[in-house]
DNA sequence: AGCACGCCGACT
DNA sequence: GTCGGCGTGCTC
């Protein structure tokens, strides 16, 4: 009988053993439905198996083969394979985990077929004029068919009413359905060289960013590639290239971009750049049939190029030729729970398995993706003109605000800037990382703080609903009349929050239209998107926001940026908080000035002389990467070295650190060439009512660590924690 | 993870 | 006398 070994969606590193029938066609990579315990559950083929340790009684059948999706190659399972072993993660979840929602269902799927419309052979005879007059979706809609067979979408997009002449036409037997093929690709020399021109000619690289394009189209088999190129220097410019010959050469490209948001914008520029190309984005913005289909089209080739978030580099791409990695520093790449995988990392993987380049792309690279360009691991191409002329980089001034008076935390240098902006209908942005009024509420009298009852952080204030909210745990009550130690009705508000800001703001300059764009102000559907546009639209002189302004669409009319002490960060206990202001820094800085204004950023600190802001001021990225790579390697942090990062939470402190204690003892008893750091309270100790506390495991060689957790895991699987949760995650961005 | 089984407290 | 608490153990 034969056996097969199959992938299951449970917390178990084991796959499990089937009974596969010899009449059932089954191949590895297909999804099948097995019984489990008592249900019915859907697992992934992965193996088959001479024999197994169960009992043969034991062993039930395979309920169902399902044969309406292709099964995944081989290559992605052991991708996937090695996603587990290396972030520790069971196999079975991880594999789930890798498949769109509608994949992991029990049901079968429909798989929708790419369906073209084309005009039949009467369709073909029929004289658009013999047409009643009336009809005028029924003539457009023929004549746009005379020209291709295009798909529903397309047609939609000439009327809101095509289905229904659609349907019509089909009845009249004018227009026929047909199968797409997957979208034929012109043969060498078919493209002639006026289409090419208009493709890509009308944008004329720039010496630097031809040497950039020359070098990754040259690279024959697998080479990673750092693209480092300041903001505005053209660096989507060498993507549409680097894609244009990889098309042209018959493969799939893989865009990885860090967050939704920016999807869309993105899709839409690609799709105008490649307007005869199929393109399909990955993303969680996507309905889950929609995602699906999208994912099966990249399946079957039939997509040419995918642009998607981080799980999108799971999806099977049988021509996958090339993978290019947008903002490689972003966090949004390292998924933060369930399989703690880097997106950026897994792709190189990828590209390594599969023999393909891979290009890294950022203006601010990860110290990790810095050092191995420096070590000669992966190959630097350098973007320091900016393509656009004659736009400039931003100049950035920092105001020393131990030296200057504040109002309500802004300098006079900063406000008469704005000012100057709001003179010349320009605008700027103030760049905060608090939300909320102000971030504590304190009693003058007794010194009292709100602080949160679950959590170990403070209550922020929000002062249009009067309320005190925890960021953290979601707590909310209402500001109390008095303090409630001393009785004292003299609470004030502590520190600046963005809706402080934009009071101050609006009481200096009372004409000025000012947004306030963070999570609060954005939360409702399709609220961010909506002001995009209102900012877009000069409908805005003042932006307030947090980070999510950092990115986005470039805002053509904004010449100045404002950074409100940003210098928690520059002394933080996080190593890599001052690396990720910088490439914060540099971004939203990039925002200023894009057109042929010129942009400036104020920076309000207490430190001006701070390396990172004469790094900043210089827009000098090289050496602010050599300053922090001194400090990381001094302190031994990454990359020099490698970590994994063990955290527990639960109810009772003492078990939690019991567990980690007993963690702690199993590691330094494997006497492994590892260092074990002691058990320390996580970066928030206490939150929603569970305490937290971690344990981090490091080495200067990848594969001792490795190595240290493959025998380490087990045992941490076996400690008594039926009252706490634990988790390992390797390579930890946060801590 | 689910979902059973299993042994001790307050209720129709 | 039962309903139900969550502790323990298993799932091919």
């Amino acid at each position: 009988m034969p056996i097969v070994r199959v992938a299951l969606d449970v917390p178990l590193s084991t796959l499990f053993d089937y009974v596969a029938s010899e009449k059932t066609q089954l191949e590895i990579g297909q999804r099948v439905v097995v019984p489990f315990g008592r249900k019915q559950v859907l697992g992934v083929a992965m193996a088959w198996a001479e024999s197994s340790d169960l009992a043969a009684e034991r062993i039930k059948p395979v309920t169902q083969v399902l044969d309406d999706v292709p099964p995944l190659p081989q290559e992605l399972l052991t991708l996937l394979q090695f996603c587990s072993d290396y972030y520790h993660y069971p196999l079975g979840m991880t594999v789930l985990s890798a498949l769109p929602t509608r994949l992991r269902a029990v049901e079968p799927i429909a798989v929708k077929q790419s369906l073209d419309y084309t005009l039949s052979e009467a369709g073909r005879a029929l004289d658009v004029a013999t047409l009643p007059k009336r009809r005028v979706v029924q003539q457009r809609i023929l004549q746009a068919l005379r020209q291709a067979p295009l798909s529903g979408a397309q047609l939609r997009s000439l009327s809101p009413s095509a289905p229904a002449a659609l349907k019509a036409m089909i009845e009249a037997g004018w227009i026929e359905l047909v199968d797409r093929k997957s979208n034929p690709l012109p043969q060498a020399g078919e493209r002639t060289n006026e289409k090419r021109n208009l493709l890509l000619g009308a944008h004329t690289l720039t010496v630097e960013q031809q040497q950039a394009v020359d070098a990754v189209s040259q690279q024959k088999g697998y080479g990673c590639f750092l693209l480092h190129g300041i903001t505005g220097s053209g660096k989507t410019e060498i993507y549409v290239h680097l894609m244009h010959e990889m098309l042209q050469r018959g493969g799939q490209v893989l865009l990885l971009v860090p967050e939704i948001n920016l999807t869309p914008q993105l899709e839409n520029y690609f799709r105008s750049r490649f307007p005869d190309v199929d393109l399909v984005s990955l993303h969680s913005g996507l309905a889950d049939g929609e995602r699906a289909q999208n994912w099966l089209k990249a399946q079957s080739g039939e997509a040419r190029i995918v642009l998607g978030t981080r799980l999108s580099v799971f999806t099977p791409l049988p021509n996958l030729g090339l993978i290019l990695v947008d903002e490689e520093h972003d966090p949004s790449f390292k998924q933060q729970d369930g399989l703690r995988y880097s997106a950026r990392d897994v792709a190189i993987f990828r590209a390594n398995q599969r023999g393909v380049a891979i290009v890294l792309g950022s203006a601010t690279p990860s110290l990790e993706s810095w050092y191995n360009a420096q070590s000669g691991r992966y190959r630097l191409l350098k973007l320091t003109q900016r393509a656009v002329q004659p736009a400039t980089l931003p100049t950035v001034r920092c105001m020393d605000i131990t030296k200057l008076p504040l109002h309500e935390g802004l300098s006079e240098p900063l406000l008469t800037a704005i000012e100057a902006r709001l003179q010349r209908k320009e605008q700027s942005l103030i760049f905060i990382n608090r939300r909320g009024y102000a971030p504590v509420l304190m009693c003058t009298s007794c010194g009292w703080l709100s602080e949160c009852k679950h959590c170990a952080g403070k209550l922020v204030l929000h002062q249009k609903d009067r309320s005190l909210r925890c960021h953290h745990c979601g707590a909310q009550q209402r500001v109390p009349h008095a303090c409630p130690t001393c009785g004292d009705a003299d609470l004030k508000p502590v520190g600046i929050g963005t809706q402080r800001l934009e009071e101050t703001l609006q009481a200096r300059f009372p004409a000025a239209r000012i947004l306030r764009v963070d999570r609060d102000s954005t939360r409702n559907k399709g609220a961010w998107n909506a002001m995009r546009k209102q900012i877009h639209d000069g409908e805005a002189d003042i932006l307030i926001g947090t980070q999510m302004l950092a990115k986005g669409h470039d805002f053509p009319n904004l010449t100045l940026v404002g950074v409100i002490s940003p210098d928690g960060a520059l002394y933080s206990a996080d190593f890599r908080a001052s690396e990720k202001l910088f490439a914060q820094l540099t971004q939203v800085g990039g925002r200023a000035g894009r057109a042929d204004k010129a942009g400036e950023v104020i920076v309000q600190t207490a430190f001006p002389n701070h390396p990172l802001f004469q790094a900043l001021r210089a827009h000098d990225y090289e050496i602010w990467a050599q300053t922090l790579l001194a400090e990381r390697q001094m302190a031994g942090f990454p990359p020099f070295v490698y970590q994994a990062l063990l955290s527990a939470e639960g109810k009772q402190q003492g078990e939690v650190n019991a567990f980690l204690q007993q963690a702690r003892t199993a590691a330094m008893e494997l006497k492994l060439p590892v260092e074990v750091y002691g058990v320390v309270p996580a970066a928030m100790p206490k939150r929603a009512n569970h305490h937290r506390a971690q344990l981090l495991v490091q080495s200067d060689k990848r594969k001792a660590l490795g190595e240290f957790l493959r025998a380490w895991k087990p045992v941490l699987d076996e400690l008594p924690a039926s009252r706490l949760r634990w988790v390992l995650d390797v390579d930890p961005m946060e801590f």
